[in-house]
DNA sequence: AAATCATTTCGTAATTTTGCGAAATATTAA
DNA sequence: TTAATATTTCGCAAAATTACGAAATGATTT
């Protein structure tokens, strides 16, 4: 008799948001955008990151999907910073998957 | 002129350990792993976790090449355990993502 | 030696991800 | 109104991921 269980809603949400940092670009993207809690535009992005004005958009979109950011329009540019609320979120959710590591 | 930057070592290898925990069952073998510091078998896990044998032992493998874990073989089982070093590091680097989180 | 047990590897199919350039959108400037 | 600017969406191809069952491996028991 096997137990199979149905994984937590932690679990996934977590999966979510470790999946979409699991790629140098997006984290790159989280990492600048939490140094100092600030904003940038996908214009000055494309000058520092290896990847193309589509693809990064595409990057920035699904970092988006998953909740780690937000887009403010104000044109003719997009600002992008984090969604501050989710941000705290996962600080919970990995703060306590390391908690008993050294 | 553009800046297109190489990104750092560490968020390469920040953004290897993301995308590995990137799937609810490798995040769910981790999780049970890292609390009380715990080891488990193959066998054990195969009966928790909603993937048939093959799939789980492939998870097991991107865990290991990853460097998160490490498994004992102790015939006939094979031991699988967090590899504390590492864990350590990816601490370090997720408490750093995070650390002007609220 | 044969059967059994725990686990992995292989082969394969379906799906998702990544990346690009071309075209589209939307706003501002000329 | 046309041109220019910032950015996204579309269409597509290549590569990677996920999952499974069958077969293989390696140790142990009969």
């Amino acid at each position: 008799m096997s137990k199979k269980i149905e994984l937590s809603d932690d679990i996934k949400q977590m999966a979510v948001w470790a999946k979409v940092m699991g790629h140098p670009t997006r984290l790159y993207i989280l990492k600048k955008l939490s140094e100092r809690n600030s904003c940038c535009y996908s214009g000055d992005l494309v000058d520092e990151v290896p990847v193309g004005r589509s693809t990064l958009s595409q990057h920035l979109k699904e970092l988006k999907y998953a909740g780690l950011i937000q887009g403010e329009t104000e044109p003719p540019f997009i600002k992008y910073c984090l969604n501050r609320e989710n941000w705290a979120k996962a600080k919970i959710l990995f703060n306590d998957l390391f908690k008993n590591a050294i």
